[in-house]
DNA sequence: TTAGCTGCAAAGTATTTGCAGTGGT
DNA sequence: ACCACTGCAAATACTTTGCAGCTAA
């Protein structure tokens, strides 16, 4: 199994055309910029950074820089129909990734319980709970293992 | 190994004793209720409902309810020396539970990506991962595995 | 007695919502 | 033309912080 592939910008705006026509929603200018700008980010994003990064792309391209609450509301419709993850590592504010490619995808994490600071980690362990879950009838499925305790500091 | 077997109320007790000598901190009225009350619950709490909970409490025993500010920066102080765990499950409110005897104690949920709707799981596997971050010099660890996709009704 | 802790109130940050106007399809 | 979507602004939710008085050790 594979980790971190993300996904391609071709197949990431496939997959939100399809979600728009399913939906009967629209690809508007801001959705667009948002959606580009989330794929060129190389770490997780937050709401406020999203907007940031779309405000930078914004000025190569001619339109305006979205609203926060336009942020929110497609980072809401983007985690929905699966184009973006979110991912709770203890903070306080709510941050995203594009999503990847397989959907067993998962993320390792350690938090320390003191300071916050967070590391990212390597290995990989497939659960066998995703086919439990899988006959359930759950789908669209991605996992996350996160460690917390003291880091060597603390 | 064991999941869920969470610490009884001499052993939380006993923790925080000795948390409070070591960091020259006090047992106040306060600390103590909100302790009693977080040891009652039977499910994940956030600071709101764990304030609610010592309300209730508090009408047994003489003192008054905590403040909430006071609920806040003793969530803090219980995550910190590990007697609570901060369990980050997709919402927007941060929710605690009273950590588990053992070290190695783990969650498994389902998130719904669409509605919201949490499972707990039953299924266990201990991740290899833990080992590495011991040699690493982490301590008091725990972790969390959590699967968010959409739920057979979304 | 001396800090640590608390309640209260105010500030700060994150996120959501109402609404009138704009723009995809 | 219809209705989803946007920007703006206000509202809401959550959490943190300052400070003066209280109290455990």
């Amino acid at each position: 199994m594979q980790c971190h592939h993300r996904l391609t910008n071709e197949e990431a705006f496939e997959r939100l055309s399809t979600a728009l026509k399913r939906d009967g929603a629209r690809l508007t200018a801001p959705r667009k910029l948002l959606l580009e700008a989330a794929l060129k980010a190389k770490k997780p994003f937050s709401a406020e950074g999203l907007m940031q990064m779309a405000e930078a792309l914004s000025e190569t391209e001619k339109s305006a820089a979205p609203d926060l609450a336009t942020v929110y509301r497609n980072l809401a419709y983007f985690n929905e129909i699966g184009l973006l993850a979110r991912v709770d590592v203890g903070g306080e504010t709510a941050i995203y990734e594009v999503s990847s490619k397989e959907q067993d995808h998962h993320h390792h994490y350690f938090v320390c319980r003191k300071c916050g600071k967070t590391e990212a980690l390597e290995a990989c362990s497939m659960s066998p709970v995703e086919s439990v879950l899988k006959k359930k009838g759950y789908h669209g499925l991605t996992h996350r293992l996160e460690f917390s305790g003291l880091c060597p500091g603390c």
